[in-house]
RNA sequence: GGGCCCGUAGCUCAGUGGAUAGAGCGCCGGCCUUCGGAGCCGGAGGUCACGGGUUCGACUCCCGUCGGGCCCGCCA
């Protein structure tokens, strides 16, 4: 509530003076207090009187009500072109706030919004042939701080990895496996989604230059089409064995899932048959009978506003095969709850926080009611908005609206040149490279994390000569996925990263790091403090500019979930945080808490005490650990 | 050729109709006998790509131009 307290109490207020409908937002800069109305600029459009004369005129008719001081809001005052700015009593207005983090604890600032509604979310989807690179990172964070977010906003949350076992990207591995002298164990040491990348890069080179390999290739495609085959025998160890390395990434990550969903399971499943019934029954999809798509059925795309200006999709390809983007709006259609079928599952393992996930199996036995998601949010990078909006036109056609699903495209990351020509990559001219699998050129997730580890145990072993290793490989993790998460998460979806590590390995400024710094120095003073119950409600004295400045920015956090979960802009959360933790960083500077008189000094302790705990709601939903000490 | 996204300080980016455009890095100068200097304070640094338009008010909305990126396959 908290701010959203204020606002409602200014909007009351401008109601009973006779303003319809007010518009009352948060105040750009505490000199204009703390909220603020610019419904004059409104009204004099309606009238012919000028702004300040309404805000003059409103400002008045306030004040008469607020001078009985019953309320939070002390005052109303007309400013320059018609703003009404409004000022607090805050020696009631900080009770207010603390009574709130007091009472709501980790809830404070989040919200039921959700009320038990589904909401079904994709994330990761990386071919089982590699290791997780940067962009994969990028993908895994942002579907998992989602997740955290629709969690803590009162949704029922399922997190779905789409696992894309088919037979093409994973052919190339094969042909080194059969033809070029490459083992299916890798050499001792190497993990097996970083041995299988490296794999990849090599023989796709070979198999380029070579007429001959290429046509192993073909066969052994068409041996995979064959559930039964021994390639496919092999496909589903390698695959599993890939897997469940990349598992351990996205775990290290801090991610988590419920549901394992194999590619090949859609068409095992049937669900693409039931889906293929229902779009022909709805008339969206067609027979192509000449032209050089003849013989393939298609998605008729002719009424979409955009996409109707490019040819139709291919479904079915003339040999009776089924596209990816077919097997897309399979999933999607089964991800949003429009088919009879269902999957069946085994139990695959189970998350660090100790729940199940389930991958699919046909003769698996488990059963999992995913009901019908509310929404259905697919994280896929920005290259694939064609494909999915393809897919969202296809359900609008079986459904008749479109609402619920939601692709949740973020830019790619790239490599800065400097780190490309580390990686051996000596062409080209512009700042940075794109990340290629293929040609062997990207930065993994590990290596990244290991790389932010190093330079925090660095720091950590430099201050703590006391803690043995264990204690400083466990912070370091933290700390390392503490920044790389905040970075990835910091900038706008829509904008492309261009990764650097030496850049992007400093642990100071902006960062997730700094988060953590700050939480453990307001640890170190509750930790420190001579009163029994630290933070216990108390009265509050006179306040100085940084004491207001950190209740305020404290207060903001009902707003902020609000505003990150209506806009879907989950960088709102670093940049709260980041505000956090600079108030309270000046508040430690200048109030001195265990020095202060008794008084003084409780009151201190109870705000330390409000602001972890607000830190530490906001970090829960980006997935950043915060560290007693560091 | 068609469609989408981006262009803000030297660099990396916030700011999505309101009052003096903000952070971090880098640079210059300060602050540890006081709760952790992974921190804090101050300074220099901006024709918000460019040109029109809408509006009481535009970095923000609309149109155009110029740069950069992406997507348009019986690949996934």
């Amino acid at each position: 509530m908290s701010v959203k307290r204020l606002i409602h109490e200014a909007k009351e207020l401008m109601e009973r003076v006779g303003v319809r409908d007010p518009r009352i937002e948060i105040s750009k800069d505490p000199a204009f207090g703390e909220v603020t109305s610019t419904s004059p600029f409104e009204l004099a459009r309606k009238t012919s009187r000028k702004p300040i004369e309404i805000a003059e005129d409103v400002a008045g008719k306030i004040r008469e009500i607020t001078k009985a001081g019953d309320l939070i809001i002390a005052d109303a005052m007309a400013a320059k072109p018609g703003f009404i700015n409004f000022t607090v009593n805050w020696l009631k207005y900080a009770r207010v706030i603390l009574d709130e983090i007091r009472e709501e604890g980790e809830r404070y600032g989040l919200s039921d919004h959700g009320r038990g509604a589904t909401v079904l979310i994709e994330h990761t989807s990386v071919n089982p042939n590699k290791p997780l690179h940067l962009g994969h990172g990028r993908n895994v964070i942002i579907g998992d701080t989602l997740y955290r977010l629709f969690r803590a906003m009162g949704y029922r949350t399922v997190v779905v990895n789409y696992i894309d076992d088919s037979g093409n990207q994973m052919a190339d591995i094969h042909v080194a496996f059969k033809r070029l002298g490459y083992k299916v164990d890798p050499p001792s040491g190497e993990r097996y989604d970083e041995y299988c990348g490296r794999v990849y890069a090599e023989v796709s080179r070979a198999i380029e230059e070579s007429q001959d390999l290429l046509s192993l290739k073909r066969r052994i495609l068409g041996e995979l089409e064959d559930p039964t085959s021994a390639s496919s025998e092999l496909n589903k160890l390698i695959t599993d064995r890939v897997l469940s390395f990349q598992m351990r990434t996205c775990w290290r990550l801090g991610a988590r899932y419920d549901i394992l969903n194999r590619e090949s399971d859609i068409v095992s499943f049937k669900l693409w048959d039931e889906t293929f019934t229902m779009l022909v029954r709805s008339g969206a999809v067609y027979k192509a009978t000449e032209g050089k798509d003849a013989g393939c059925w298609m998605i008729n795309l002719r009424d979409h506003p955009v996409l109707s200006k490019e040819d139709d999709e291919v479904l079915i390809r003339s040999d009776g095969t089924l596209t990816y983007v077919a097997r897309d709006v399979a999933y999607a259609a089964w991800k949003t709850g429009l088919l009879e079928k269902d999957f069946t599952y085994r139990v695959w393992g189970k998350n660090p926080d100790g729940t199940e996930i389930l991958e699919t199996d046909l003769r698996g036995e488990v059963r999992f009611d995913r009901g019908r998601p509310e929404i259905v949010m697919t994280v896929v990078d920005v290259r694939q908005r064609r494909p999915q909006e393809v897919v969202r036109h296809a359900l609008s056609k079986l459904t008749g609206t479109s609402s619920g699903y939601v692709h949740f495209g973020y830019e790619v990351v790239a490599l800065s040149i400097e780190d490309a020509r580390k990686l051996g990559f000596n062409e080209g001219e512009g700042e940075f490279v794109h990340m290629s699998g293929r040609a062997g050129l990207y930065l993994t997730v590990d290596a990244v994390l290991d790389l932010l580890k190093s330079k925090a145990l660095q720091e950590a072993s430099r201050r703590h000569s006391d803690w043995d290793n264990d204690k400083l490989e466990e912070v370091a993790e933290k700390i390392a996925v503490a920044a790389l998460r905040y970075s990835m998460l910091k900038q706008d979806t829509d904008k492309m990263i261009v990764f650097d590590s030496s850049e992007a390995s400093r642990l100071v400024g902006d960062t997730g790091p700094y988060l953590q710094y700050t939480y453990a120095r307001a640890c170190r003073i509750l930790e420190k403090s001579p009163v029994r119950e630290r933070g216990e409600r108390v009265g509050v004295p006179e306040l100085v500019k940084q004491e207001r400045d950190l209740l305020r920015v404290v207060s903001y956090a009902p707003a902020v979930f609000e505003e990150v979960l209506n806009l879907m802009l989950l960088k709102r959360l670093t940049t709260y945080a980041h505000s956090l933790c600079a108030a309270f960083n000046e508040f430690y500077e200048y109030c001195p808490v265990l020095t202060a008189e008794a008084e003084v000094r409780d009151f201190r302790l109870e705000l330390t005490k409000a602001f972890t705990q607000v830190l530490s709601n906001v970090a829960s939903v980006m997935g950043i650990t915060l560290l007693n000490e560091m």
